[in-house]
RNA sequence: GGUCCUGUAGCUCAACUGGAUAGAGCAACUGCCUUCUAAGCAGUAGGUUUCAGGUUCGAGUCCUGACAGGAUCACCA
């Protein structure tokens, strides 16, 4: 049982002892003592006056003395208006401190035999990735590794939207301006290549809409008669026949959009186990929609098409099978969500997808429990809010984005610069110094985009370019490497800094055990971060532990202090920062480095 | 119009889920490199938490109503 629970069982206690009132533990709780007051945990009194039937001073008063008399530990206490400020001995924060350092698994929480899936990225083939994506993949990465930090068994899913409308789009632009260009004659990208025949299809579909519009059509018509929008409709039809030509332009330009991703993931860093192509998913579900049929969840309207009335629910009716039989996008995400199941048997399902869903996986999951899936209770949609431009929002198909693959080359530009300008890469060979500049640029933008709370929008100004000063992923990085040189100075003067070099230990230093109390709330923070899969509570953590360092740092010297003990403990202390930022930033898909 | 999300320092974000005097970073200003990395540290200044009510010992946090921004409300995906 962990200090806080201890204390509480005897608060707990000393109702029943003081005031012969049964108050269960678990009704109590705590607070971190806030730092202008002399203590370490709070109780808040206010709540138990009706219990006391004392004022404020005095019920705090008696339990403190309660507590300080029966709790070996509590080493004193203050009673502030109706707070309880409750100090710990000394020689309990070392304590905890030998636990973190001698305990090799701290930060990974056992098994807890739940599996998980988290789909994240689901890129469309027909356009590069943007920096929407990066915010998607980040996120989608970092509540992966974090979920696995808490002790499930993650797996990473990518659902690969390859086929509809857009992708045909593309196709026909091909088809009509490319003379048969390639990444390789063009010298572009694969998938950059089939996102500027996207570019090109919707100037030219915009044009002839004018051209129709001029001669007399109505404008909604004219989008419906436009020449080339009715060939990519044709060829969307083609290519679910199996027309053989199509199907192989199609085969052959997703093939070089897939060569362009896979070298777009290994930048950003992230990875998957699975892989769902929408091309094989897109025709499930419609068992689902006989099943719900029978099971009464969905009903039939007189023209043939099949509805689900969520009104019950706050919500509308919603078509889930159109009149002719065909499926729409509720289907196949029902189908894919029972595939998933099928595949891997997880009990928890996370959809990492943009806010303007809401509404669609709202429905989503309200049906999936409707029919009673064993994993109905599991799903999450991790909504997260878009990236905006001070121009406004993104755009693809007319060209207003930021480019995944060129702001990430900016960022380690910018981290190339501005190491050059701190004279900082002395002793590095050509490699460890471009390894360096991806660690700090990658690691600026990740922590950047992480920081913040998913389901908040963010403002992204491409003329401000990200900080590495401040709250930021190099501030971080800093921290670690300036540890690192002193864990090497201590491995060369050959001192010891193990646990049991702190045996007989008894005095700490405030900023110290200021250390060793962010230390121990770290898997605390890891839980949080897990239940709210918000990887920005995480990066706050990291923040603040850093902060503290490097105060800790600016303040105490380590190698002339002449106590060799205490010189043992202040590098032990920095070591386990050192490791716990690294762990830390790990989950969040960063790298430290060693020298900066 | 209905529904959902957001609104905190000039800017970007926190606030331990209802607790004490609302905290950080950036930008501005003042100090600190002859001791372990100054991408750092210490300090100054910056607030009617959009507004108006309510709930209670206590509200940035909960409720009601405005206001502002965004998303969504297709037999599109």
């Amino acid at each position: 049982m962990d200090i806080e629970n201890q204390l509480l069982h005897h608060i707990s206690s000393a109702f029943k002892s003081l005031f012969d009132h049964e108050v269960a533990p678990e009704k109590l709780a705590l607070q971190p003592t806030r730092k202008e007051f002399e203590g370490n945990y709070t109780f808040v009194l206010f709540p138990f006056l009706k219990v006391t039937r004392l004022s404020p001073e005095e019920s705090g008063k008696r339990i403190g003395e309660y507590l300080k008399e029966q709790v070996a530990i509590v080493s004193d206490y203050n009673v502030i208006k109706g707070f309880l400020n409750i100090s710990l001995e000394e020689s309990h924060w070392i304590e905890v401190f030998q636990r973190i350092v001698s305990n090799p698994d701290f930060g990974q929480l056992a098994p807890n035999g739940e599996k998980v899936m988290v789909e994240y990225s689901s890129p469309n083939t027909n356009k590069p990735l943007h920096l929407g994506h990066l915010r998607n993949n980040f996120l989608g990465y970092a509540v992966s590794e974090i979920l696995q930090a808490n002790g499930f068994d993650v797996i990473k899913a990518n659902l690969v939207n390859d086929r509809g409308i857009h992708i045909c789009k593309s196709m026909v632009a091909y088809q009509k301006l490319s003379n048969g260009e390639t990444p390789d004659s063009a010298g572009i990208k694969g998938d950059h290549l089939a996102g500027k025949y996207y570019v090109l299809f919707d100037k030219e579909y915009k044009k002839q809409i004018e051209e129709l519009v001029a001669a007399g059509m109505d404008k909604e018509e004219a989008k419906k008669q436009a020449p080339w929008m009715l060939e990519a409709q044709e060829m969307l039809i083609q290519w679910e026949k199996g027309n053989e030509e199509v199907v192989s332009l199609w085969k052959t330009m997703n093939g070089w959009v897939y060569e362009g991703f896979s070298a777009t993931y290994r930048t950003m860093g992230v990875d998957f186990d699975k892989t769902y192509y929408e091309s094989d998913t897109y025709l499930l579900g419609k068992d689902i929609v006989a099943e719900g049929l029978e099971k009464g969840v969905f009903f039939k309207k007189p023209n043939g098409s099949v509805w689900v009335d969520l009104t019950d629910e706050g919500l509308d009716e919603k078509l889930v099978l159109r009149a002719d039989g065909t499926s729409v996008y509720i289907t196949q995400d029902m189908g894919t969500a029972d595939l998933k199941y099928k595949d891997f048997h997880i009990t928890r399902s996370v959809y990492v997808v943009g806010n303007e869903q809401d509404y669609h996986f709202d429905v989503l999951f309200k049906i999936m429990r409707k029919l009673g899936r064993p994993y109905g209770d599991g799903l999450y949609h991790l909504s997260y809010g878009m990236v905006d431009l001070p121009s406004g929002k993104m755009k693809s198909r007319e060209g207003t984005v930021v480019d995944a693959d060129d702001l990430m080359a900016e960022m380690v530009d910018t981290a190339r610069e501005h190491t050059q300008e701190l004279g900082k890469i002395e002793g590095f060979s050509e490699e460890e110094a471009e390894q360096l500049y991806q660690t700090l640029g990658m690691g600026a933008l990740k922590y950047f985009l992480l920081k913040v709370d998913p389901k908040k929008r963010m403002l992204f100004n491409p003329a401000e370019s990200i900080e590495f000063q401040g709250n930021t992923g190099p501030f971080i990085q800093y921290t670690h490497a300036r540890i690192s040189a002193i864990r090497r100075k201590a491995d060369q003067i050959g001192l010891n800094y193990g646990p049991e070099s702190l045996i007989g230990l008894d005095f700490i230093g405030e900023t110290e055990k200021n250390l060793i109390i962010l230390l121990q709330d770290y898997e605390k923070k890891l839980q949080t971060a897990a239940d709210e899969y918000s990887p920005s509570v995480i990066a706050q953590y990291l923040f603040d532990l850093a902060k503290e360092y490097n105060r800790f740092y600016a303040e105490l010297p380590i190698f002339s202090e002449t106590k060799g003990q205490v010189q043992a403990f202040r590098v032990a202390l920095s070591n386990e920062v050192a490791k716990t930022i690294r762990k830390g930033m790990k989950l969040l898909g960063i790298h430290v480095p060693e020298k900066m």
